[in-house]
DNA sequence: AATGAATGAGCCTTCATTCAT
DNA sequence: CATGAATGAAGGCTCATTCAT
């Protein structure tokens, strides 16, 4: 009996998966205007009618791919952050592991930087409770905590190394959307280089002792 | 007869300038999800199917407005040159007066920087030709410039002053970015100060003989 | 030009009034569950997207169509109170011929009486703002008036004569109900004729002097 | 054999009640129009499809509901008379309880008005056969009954009796439908207070000796 | 050049109903 | 008997676009 139970979560949440999937190809085939339900049902081999099964309405679609694009945010993070302590890092390197985690991570999924600027921008009527929105907030911010504390361990106040891990957050999603809209090629430049560069000079920068 | 068709080209010019602002005025108030060909025309007072005599379709009345949009920004920026050109401004100074040129007008003007990302990434139909995509990165481009030459002013070389002015304005846009989605505030943060630190920070670091 | 002003005004109104028609047919044919206003738009000889030129949303339709109603009971009242001025009747007379006309005018026009109360109890969502709801009440009020006024002059005071009037009209409506819906004809009874006989009732009882 | 056969349908019989009192609760709660077959089966803590072995669709549970209501009102009646009789009314007394109880009876439970008025005009498709139609008249018949023998025993033929007791039926129900649509408010009088008034002037009109 | 009318494709959503399990 | 999944038709509505006048 519980097996069955079991086994029917299972399945219920796979096709829940199974029509985020289709989801998450339409947005990419069509951009986020082309996406309609039907265009999203007709992608996961559903009618319409069927996506409300798994989904209250459309935006509760947009909602779950954006929750679920960062929980895969925060598991690179976290995988840099695991890898950086088994290895022992120094604060320095840290801080450089933890901000290409996250910049690699958007580097290489450009489809979910589109997801969080749209969704957090884009979508006002019914979409995104305030609550929820909240909650992405804090997946986001705990992306971006490791690289904070980085900074801490550095020597930095909490509020210095707030104002500074914004700073490298900005510089980074400024670049990768240079990037991802074509602009970057505009100046024949390399997006990742250039964030290297911005994450060395604030290294430098913060180790005024060594001048 | 000349001078009729000269006058007829001018009144139309004119018609179209003013189904322009119709346009500008719908979007800054309803956003570019509710502008509507039939808002704008409305707001222009005319009928829906007069907007087809000025502009072949919808996309066509966005790119315009994005050429139009970035023209005001140059028109800032070259406003920023003159003055500081008058004032005998020194490079160092030249520099942060330029990038708080383009900085400042968007940083006041957020819907011009939903219009240049709304174009950039949404539109794929028919929106943006090539040839006129090439344009209107020109003419961004040119509202750079200045920071460009300011920075070879102070010493470097053509292609350092071109990667540090790309990386100067993706800083820039990630912090508009940043505030205009209100991600900002989640770090309690301000993104004309985190400008001007920037600039700073730059500045400084182009001083290696002052060290 | 004023003549093409009033020809498409003209024009426009008669459209509009062809939608109605096509409504109300709809209306009867279907009943108020199957109206749809694709239904309403293919009788009309319509795409249902041309129907919003000339209503803003369901609703608008019926609001108009009962509107339209009311008017026309109006205009059966008024007659019989010419009528009744034209022939000096009686108070007596006078009521019996007034009651007589709404009556009559509901007896003949079931679906007049559908209109009213689908409208009145079935529509919560958007529809009758409470505006059109006065004003409408306000109509039917106004065909109820010259009940009011020969129970007044029969020597009713104000307070007894709007009693008795909405005692005779609640008798009225009851018994159209019980016809339109079939009841009736389980008693073998007629609806004209008790309305009658409720009526002769009523003015017996307010001849007291005579008994 | 027989025994399981037996307790089988009794079971069946107490879950048909069961998903008849969650019918009967949603559409309390929500109306006629927001009574969907998945609130019904959601409240009787089934899915959907379960319903459907119970009732063949819809409208076939309105109709048991109908039925349901209409034996609650005979019920209600039957009180009545039962007190009536202990109490050893006057035929007079007799026809005041036995009207005061199926009016009371609907101006206590309008949704009950309702059930009766939507399944008689609003439903064409396959709701009510036509022999379920005399069921239910029968049904509501036998409520009225009463009421029709105590104006008998007031002297009246039985033609006569069926003439008032439709009149007396007409009357009530014309009150309660405009107390329900609020229209009686428009007014600013009392539905029992009128119905009240008529049964009075009934029996007034009905004791010719003592004038 | 502009209008007014209309189209047609599309949108999100709801719901009674079916059916394999 | 009951479920869970899915269907398919329909609902109201919006909008860019066309075209005769």
């Amino acid at each position: 009996m519980e097996a069955k139970l079991l086994r029917q979560q299972v399945m219920n949440d796979s096709r829940r998966a199974l029509v985020l999937d289709a989801a998450r190809s339409v947005f990419e085939r069509l951009g986020i205007e082309g996406a309609s339900i039907r265009e999203i049902a007709k992608q996961a081999g559903y009618t319409p009618g069927a996506i409300y099964s798994y989904f209250e309405n459309k935006e509760a679609i947009y909602g779950a791919l954006l929750a679920e694009s960062l929980e895969r945010l925060n598991a690179a993070v976290d995988a840099a952050v695991h890898a950086a302590g088994a290895a022992g890092l120094s604060p320095d390197e840290l801080l450089e592991a933890t901000a290409r985690a996250w910049f690699g991570f958007y580097a290489a999924n450009p489809r979910d930087l589109d997801l969080g600027f749209y969704l957090v921008q884009g979508m006002r009527p019914r979409g995104l409770t305030t609550e929820l929105n909240f909650q992405l907030n804090d997946r986001l911010h705990d992306a971006l905590r490791p690289c904070e504390e980085a900074l801490q361990a550095m020597g930095l106040s909490p509020d210095d190394a707030l104002r500074e891990n914004t700073a490298l957050f900005a510089h980074g999603v400024g670049l990768l959307l240079l990037q991802h809209t074509g602009r970057i090629r505009m100046f024949g430049q390399d997006a990742t280089a250039l964030f290297k560069n911005y994450v060395d000079a604030l290294l430098w920068r913060l180790r005024p002792a060594q001048h």
